[in-house]
DNA sequence: ATTATTGTATTAAGCACTTAATACACTTTG
DNA sequence: CAAAGTGTATTAAGTGCTTAATACAATAAT
């Protein structure tokens, strides 16, 4: 759980929180029932306050990536999300959609485009697990 | 310029117009150089404040979608970014992590992103054009 | 049981985002 | 030149987001 707060990003840390812990998950360096650090550990190494750690988690665990056990812990999911199956095709879309629509705009061809997420797919199941 | 704005989804007014105009510009149902709707007239015609109008056109200017000609009107502006190669490549390379992120955890493999991308990316340049 | 450790809930303060009101400046048109 | 039409700039109000302070509740460890 090496995660590291940018301050002058303008994202707020809660979201920053966010997208690390999820693509600490999706690469498998955290692995499914795995232990979180405890909020406020956590955010003591952060420098921040408890809730904002809170927030994180209890955001993540209502999209289906980690699950409390009240006084245990914090845990990884298996890896299913929350959603129906029809939302999910739908927030996929929509991104793709954005996504083709600022490459178009960048010069950037469909195929190159391609090229990169078979790239980056690959890499993504490639990180060294940890403790 | 159809533009349509959804009153309870969150999205800031001027964001909605933002995604839009791209859109219509990525898929070319407006064609570089076409005036778009002068701010008090799409502004009358959302039944919003001219100044979010007015704020949706200068960020896309800014990004390089629109050029302005001060008392004459804004216009579509010729496909090319207002960014460096390298800021574009970034960008991009941050969208793809966080939608494979995305789609990994909604269990949608690399390979129907890929198929995804190739029929969206395919629909995107045949939209019909309007005056 | 008792204590320590975990997450949860409530409230409020600060701050930034978003929109609106209004006045200004530049171009085009006649 | 005058008038109408265009984008621009400044300021302020409202609202929601974000974080923090603090107290609560459930579980684990002993």
């Amino acid at each position: 759980m090496n995660l590291h707060l940018t301050q002058h990003s303008g994202v707020p840390p809660y979201l920053q929180i966010i997208s690390q812990i999820k693509q600490l998950i999706a690469s498998g360096r955290l692995n499914v029932d795995q232990e979180l650090l405890p909020i406020r550990v956590l955010a003591e190494k952060l420098l921040i306050n408890p809730n904002t750690v809170a927030r994180a988690y209890r955001e993540l665990e209502t999209a289906g990536w980690l699950y409390t056990k009240r006084g245990a812990g914090t845990f990884v999911a298996a890896g299913t999300t929350a959603f129906s199956a029809e939302t999910c095709r739908k927030q996929i879309r929509e991104r793709v959609c954005a996504l083709l629509v600022e490459a178009a705009h960048m010069n950037i061809s469909v195929a190159e485009l391609i090229k990169l997420i078979r790239e980056m797919g690959n890499d993504l199941g490639k990180g060294d697990k940890e403790s």
